[in-house]
DNA sequence: AACTTTTCCCAAAACGTTTTGGAAAAAGGA
DNA sequence: TCCTTTTTCCAAAACGTTTTGGGAAAAGTT
């Protein structure tokens, strides 16, 4: 059925050699047996087979990304969009993707040790980046080319492509407080992540620059996944106040949650209170009102992710690859001044 | 670093073949030298090289899958399940798994044909199974190995998992009928995809099976992704009706709209019209009123599927394989009599 | 014409395994 | 002891590429 370089050889009566470097475009074979060469080789359907030229080359040609099912990665767009722009990328590179899908912290180190010593993938992707993350000093440890999707606390240079949540969110911030906003609330994900840190970094600093008061009880972070916790529930607490929020900032997953907590209160989105969420989801357009949200180009930034990776692995310094995208601010019907 | 057979062997004064097959079991190698061997490798931190050993036995011990974005059906945990099960127990074979994500229909046979006809992959794992699926055929044709998480129309013997989604919806309307339901809904998904097949004809052996008649009135359908359809105001329709009805079946992923529609028409969840809904996300659970469901195994589901496809790399005709799994209904707080 | 350079091609080696087909050494049988 | 069988090991080939290191023929140069 599929031929082979031997056999591709023999029909066009040249050397193997001279095949493989017609095709590969070297100079020293003439034009016109190029030509021919090349003609054969889509005639018959000629793919050299990606394994035995992995191993004369010494590379997998593979790509390595571990998942964990803890933050709800399909649920909304952002992680497959992310996803696909990798994806699309390392097809375009000739490369493969091979995916691991971890129960936990641990399994999620497992399967990357597997893949790095197992000599299965020429470099790594990380994502869900940790404060304190083993994976990027496990990397770093043993020289091995990796890009994070995110960044993380560490001294030694590193590669990575990250969103600007905290400029992000400042930017939010100060947007609502240009509209009056006096009370602006952060229900925020999970301190121990790095998007969340930044995030709050922003809304602290966006309060800061407007020149209003940080008030403790107006914040809720996520904390190591107490199922007691939700956006609703949240919600109604921060209504329980005496003073009580006009606007808040928060991940769009959170948008139901909130919704809802709001619907109970009898209070109205958009007109009692101001939303902005963080990711454009569908959710976030198809709603009525619609919300007004920060929005990551996660699809670029998945390639921007791959395109560092294969130079990381041709040897560049990683510290040259530190790239911050900016997130685009779509006002929609949530984001009106106080009434 | 890393040590290679060669180095192995002269290490411990052995010939490759011997240390080869040391390590492979053969009983051809002396305990004593088997035993010395191991020890030897294990304190090298020998690992074969997956490259040169794929090469050699002419398999790439690879499997391919390819995902869509566009599919909100891969909402919440359940398809991050189903392909945690699948992974795991790839990783178990010594195999590798490798993703393409496509952003539509043609992408997909792209995206699949490069790993089929590139040599790339030893199976194909195929999930959101549509009614007519040329994916199906184009690999039936080539007599390449595959497993479907799904069904669809063909009559050639092919291997599959699926669940059972019209027993399940069987025994959903056949239970709501006999708390006393007579008018019950259906929202379903795309009538394109076999899954949604599979549910409404549960519908429908339920509802003959309890002797109520099929009103069309009560049965909306997803359209070739028409953005202006919702469960939301599909809900809200289904009140308009002069004999609305006082149960729902759905897929679970489209409880929000559905809680949303019936809030908006102050009817209570539950206590005016009974819910059960198509997976068991994390959302059914969390809910007040938490959420009866039909709860689909799919970690489960994804080992066996991968089981199934090491059997048919192996020769075995893919005909013996054909599993349908029971769906669990769990009964929450949705599922009460009409009042 | 004699020498040099350029063009075009190829044989052999290499990548790191596993498998094939023995062969030497040890053990068993008479 | 001599022959047969079993045990234990290994050299060489193979998997399908790409790269290395020429080498012969053609084209320029003087």
């Amino acid at each position: 059925m599929t031929i082979n370089l031997k056999q591709l050889s023999k029909l066009l009566k040249l050397s193997p050699t001279t095949v493989s470097r017609a095709l590969a475009d070297y100079p020293d074979v003439s034009a016109k047996t190029r030509a021919r060469v090349k003609q054969m080789a889509i005639q018959q359907g000629y793919q050299p087979n990606p394994v035995a030229r992995r191993l004369q080359k010494g590379k997998t040609e593979t790509i390595g990304i571990v998942i964990t099912p803890e933050q709800n990665y399909f649920s909304d767009t952002f992680f497959i969009d992310l996803l696909s722009g990798i994806s699309n990328q390392i097809t375009r590179a000739g490369y493969e993707l091979i995916l691991g899908v971890a129960s936990d912290e641990e399994h999620e180190m497992q399967s990357m040790r597997r893949m790095v010593e197992g000599k299965r993938v020429d470099g790594m992707i990380l994502t869900l980046i940790r404060e304190q993350d083993p994976r990027v000093g496990y990397l770093l440890d043993r020289d091995f080319p990796f890009v994070l999707y995110g960044r993380t606390r560490e001294t030694r240079p590193y590669a990575f492509v990250d969103m600007d949540g905290k400029q992000a969110f400042e930017k939010a911030c100060t947007y609502l407080a240009g509209l009056g906003h006096r009370r602006i609330a952060l229900l925020n994900g999970e301190p121990g992540f790095m998007f969340s840190v930044g995030c709050r970094e922003g809304y602290e600093s966006g309060l800061f620059l407007s020149g209003l008061e940080l008030d403790p009880d107006l914040i809720r972070e996520w904390k190591h996944k107490d199922p007691s916790q939700s956006s609703y529930r949240w919600t109604l607490e921060l209504f329980k106040n005496d003073n009580p929020p006009t606007a808040i900032l928060f991940q769009t997953e959170a948008v139901n949650g909130i919704f809802k907590g709001l619907d109970e209160l009898n209070l109205q989105p958009g007109k009692d209170v101001a939303l902005i969420g963080y990711d454009d989801l569908e959710i976030a357009r198809i709603h009525r009102p619609s919300l007004s949200v920060l929005r990551p180009q996660a699809r670029e930034a998945g390639q921007r992710v791959v395109n560092i990776l294969m130079e990381v692995i041709k040897g560049e310094d990683p510290g040259k690859f530190q790239e911050i995208h900016q997130v685009e601010m779509v006002i929609r019907e949530t984001s009106l001044p106080p009434s």
